[in-house]
RNA sequence: GGCGGGUUGCCCGAGAGGCCAAUGGGAUCUGACUGUAAAUCAGACGCGGAAUCGCUACGGGAGUUCGAAUCUCUCACCCGCCA
């Protein structure tokens, strides 16, 4: 059990100098994780289009699958039968599971709509308009779903989660979280992040009960929600660090929700400040270039998020000189790599050309090949910047940055 | 040789007198995607144009009608069945 804060689940190795972002080393039972890391996402304990050898190949060093997504399919006895989300998955490595938190967003209020980052997209009362095809429904106790793959009904409390998460076996789970949208009122992110906190007391409870009866080495984070607004961020944050239920506390934190794009590094600045430098603190569902150098400055040390997979499946490449579809007219006949430079298996291999006609054919291995360099391109942006820190701090973290962002985005 | 069916925009395919520049698919072009209901979704897609505007279009030609992709005649080609 981490539970003690005192063993070393994460070592801080370099710092930032007069800034809140390190480098340092999550250790799991399954392996130790060098931050800052981005986590691929696997959320039906799989890697959209790659194999988890693939992943390791590319230098993935850790894994983030969904507990209401495999609590739905094939079930959690499954996966504590196979031996846990590794074994069932042939991934080594450490893993994590994410609580269902974000479906109470995903399935609920936030339908394929963008969450976090399009504050013109929706307003409060549009969402409360959809209320009616909503899946999911919040209340003070939990959350109540309906299945998307046969529309039956489902309970989801902090308890069944953290129960869920157990079984599933991942190194690094998540507490269960309200996730709410920067379109809601005030009011309500005031009410849903006391929900939050109420449920991140139960969660430990559950945790610890759990643990009584049979030990396991999983860590426990606590997501700090909050939204736009500093206090109810920090509150959060005070929160939660200084919650300790049975004599269980978090081993980590979480930052969710709502983030708007042009503050995220500010909204992750709050919430550092807040939390013990001795913990690990992880970004949830981050990943653009620009995000990933403002959150890791900020102090966030891992990341996930599935925007190399999905957008890799609908053809667009992230590149050194920025991001592009490789679907488009132009690369029919260009035969050099997604990437110029890069060293994945599949620049290592093959062309534009190559991979533009297989994601128009239809062809599998166009998603295949397309999310292994997406995969690799931001698994190496997290690598690149968290050996800045080691190896130069600051100065080298400055350099790196501007000198990426300026070709990414163009002069 | 006879009888019947057919020919629609890049492709397939609806439409059977005005509401049709013409439903749907596909292809094509473009955009979006940040704790995955996402191998998805959205827009454009005859020509010109900012346009509720004009032009050209439903195999060719000729008609009927205020008005035709839709009705008639005819020519061409295709497909069945019977000789």
């Amino acid at each position: 059990m981490w539970h003690g804060r005192a063993m070393s689940f994460f070592a801080v190795t370099a710092r930032l100098e007069g800034r809140a972002g390190r480098a340092g080393v999550i250790t799991t039972p399954h392996g130790a994780i060098k931050t800052p890391a981005f986590v691929p996402v696997a959320t039906a304990a799989a890697v959209k289009g790659a194999t988890v050898e693939q992943m390791a190949a590319l230098g993935a060093q850790a894994l983030l699958a969904n507990a209401y997504h495999l609590y739905l399919r094939p079930g959690p006895d499954v996966l504590a039968q196979a031996g846990g989300l590794g074994r069932f998955m042939g991934w080594r490595g450490p893993t994590f599971t994410d609580s269902g938190g974000f479906q109470v967003l995903s399935l609920g209020a936030g339908f394929k709509k963008v969450l976090a980052m399009d504050t013109a997209g929706l307003a409060e009362r549009e969402v409360i308009a959809r209320r009616s095809e909503r899946m999911a429904r919040v209340d003070d106790d939990g959350v109540t779903f309906r299945s998307h793959i046969d529309g039956s009904s489902h309970r989801f409390t902090p308890e069944v989660s953290v129960g869920v998460q157990r079984q599933i076996g991942a190194d690094v789970i998540f507490a269960f979280d309200e996730c709410t949208t920067l379109m809601n009122s005030r009011a309500y992110q005031e009410r849903s992040v006391a929900r939050t906190l109420a449920w991140a007391g139960r969660c430990l409870a559950e945790m610890a009960r759990l643990e009584r009866d049979t030990p396991a080495r999983q860590a426990l984070y606590g997501v700090v929600q909050g939204a736009q607004h500093e206090d109810l961020r920090r509150q959060a944050a005070r929160d939660l660090v200084a919650l300790e239920v049975d004599g269980r506390a978090f081993d980590g934190f979480g930052i969710g929700g709502a983030l708007e794009k042009e503050r995220l590094a500010e909204i992750v600045g709050w919430v550092t400040a807040e939390l013990p430098p001795e913990l690990p603190r992880h970004l949830l569902g981050i990943s653009e270039v620009d995000d990933l150098f403002a959150a890791v400055e900020a102090g966030a040390d891992t990341f996930d998020c599935v925007a190399p997979s999905r957008a890799a499946r609908h053809g667009a490449i992230y590149s050194r000189d920025g991001r592009y579809n490789v679907k488009r007219a132009a690369f029919k006949r260009d035969f050099a790599p997604l990437e110029p430079g890069c060293d994945c298996p599949t620049c290592g291999s093959y062309t534009r050309a190559y991979v533009h006609h297989l994601l128009r054919a239809g062809e599998l291995l166009g998603l295949t090949l397309a999310t292994i360099h997406n995969e690799r391109f931001t698994v190496r942006l997290v690598d690149a910047m968290r050996a800045a820190i080691e190896d130069g701090g600051a100065a080298a973290f400055d350099a790196l940055r501007s000198a990426f962002l300026a070709r990414y985005f163009g002069a």
